[in-house]
DNA sequence: TATGAATGAGGGTTCATTCAT
DNA sequence: GATGAATGAACCCTCATTCAT
């Protein structure tokens, strides 16, 4: 059993359901059943652990948009791909979902960098794929840049929605999700 | 001068900076330049500072949303007239739209009602406002509930993109994203 | 109105119920219903507070040790009037009564004169009326400061469980009392 | 070495010298040559530390006391036997005495347990000896419960008077209160 | 005299991190 | 590697006291 995966699993669970800063080391142990000590045999600090958490993810998800961007589809199905799969998730980890929605907004001096690249790069990589998009005539003019962030925060606005609100479905989200972010690029 | 005032204004400042759980409330003294003891005269804790802080924020919000519901416009002007105040009132107080956007999610365990009247009842007065314009077949059939959270996020998410990166300039963001919501919703 | 009396009486009733050590100035002056600046005006600090509590106590005490003392009675008699006159009191005061018992020690370090003079003068002046009785052979040969110690204490002991305990009634716990002590004491 | 031992020694003396109220962690920890934090090891707050104190002394007495009452010795022999314990336990360790004196008595609000229990079980076992005596007719008829008291507070005050005064020798002190005590209660 | 906002030293407590076992 | 007791800086908050009004 990898140590440093219970690890963050555990980490996981205690600060989606506290907070970050409401989350000591400690927590994090008896959740995971090993003492504190472990802990950093694996990570050097605490910030390390949730440093790791967004850099997992950050790399799930940067690894499917780079996939997209070389596939020959559509730009509509390659955000439908990308929603499906990320939903899929969303929907099997909510409590990673609770995670990367709540901590991740934290002060230029103290941020991380795993936080920051899936922040900014995600949406950098995005905005590639629409200008992509844009060459081919696919969609209407707009400034790639911004609209990545528009379409990176509209689907975090429907996650954070769905993962607080269990009367609505993911399934219904994500088309309406679509829909939103679609009709919005059509031209 | 209203001592408040000036402690809310000191612990925008610093908050905004350093994050609310980087904050000491010593730094706020010191900036407001007055002592803790001082601070505990008109906030019980500080938890308190931060809750009056997204109080503020919310009441003036809630207002105009209220104000645009009762106006007999469309639904894009009204958009149109909230993004403007919106983005005006950021561009004047950037710390605080850091913090509006920094702070905002609090696990459930340590929330504060302030914070969480901004994040729900902010998009439920926007579902209203949506439903409106649906009735009046303005636009088409959404999840209004759902569609009020997109368009919160999103105007989060860009806001959060143009406060931070100062190449983006505040009036294109309004235009994209005022299109991209709209294009989003009509028919 | 005096306004001494006033904080004294607002004090001794803040004090039974939370301990002086719990108690801030601030509570005293909501109870009598003035500001705090006003009690340092008849107080330099709090200690004088408790302080005062103790002095006035004391004089009474002590002017109706020092009268028995002058009377020719027998020193049973002389206990029992004692007995009378400070169970009234107690039951009259039973404020009073708890904050005479419970901020009663202090260490010498940090002790208050009013409480030294009521723990040790009382007690001295006491031996002095079991000398007295001593010399006229009303008594057997004891070490009268060490008696007067234990009837001292021994009437706070029983004043602490009455005021505490209503199903103990204050003539019966007078009576045993008396019996008690002079058992100990007569030849 | 038990560092729950040493914590309780050290606090012992410390708040023998200083009071309870105006004795800090960082003294005890200081006097204990530990780190403050080391202390919340052990207990979960400072009035635990107090509380720790008076529970280690209640259980001494409470076990005496429950084996003096299962002795088929006279009362008098009983109390005997405790006196001699109890002030060779005083006599040993004066800054503890000093401690049960001095720290017994907080107001209801703020009461602690094994405080709570040293000032009233220990009186009522002491009540139910007393009973069993009265029903051999050994002593003259009383209320038990009273007697209790007043034979447990006459110990305390001999007790406080020879902690503070260094003239009085336990010895004397002892026999003079067996007499009292006795006396008090023979038919 | 009466007020009560302002003060800031100092208290109890927490917790990330270390390190001897 | 695994442990968890020990550490102590730093936090939030309190409150006796002052002083300008």
């Amino acid at each position: 059993m990898d140590k440093k995966e219970l690890i963050r699993n555990s980490a996981i669970k205690v600060i989606a359901a506290e907070g970050y800063h409401n989350t000591t080391v400690k927590m994090i142990a008896q959740k995971a059943e090993i003492a504190v000590g472990t802990i950093y045999n694996y990570f050097s600090n605490k910030g390390e652990i949730l440093n790791y958490i967004f850099e997992v993810e950050f790399n799930k998800r940067i690894e499917l948009l780079q996939q997209l961007k070389q596939k020959n589809i559509s730009l509509k199905e390659k955000i439908m791909i990308f929603l499906d799969k990320h939903f899929a998730d969303l929907k099997a980890n909510s409590d990673t979902a609770t995670v990367l929605i709540q901590e991740s907004k934290l002060p230029r001096k103290h941020s991380l960098e795993a936080i920051n690249n899936f922040m900014n790069k995600l949406p950098d990589l995005l905005a590639k794929i629409i200008d992509q998009a844009r060459e081919k005539e696919e969609i209407r003019i707009v400034n790639s840049q911004l609209v990545a962030n528009i379409i990176f925060h509209t689907i975090r606005g429907v996650a954070t929605k769905v993962v607080k609100d269990n009367k609505l479905s993911f399934t219904e989200a994500k088309k309406e999700l679509l829909d939103q972010i679609w009709f919005g690029l059509s031209k």
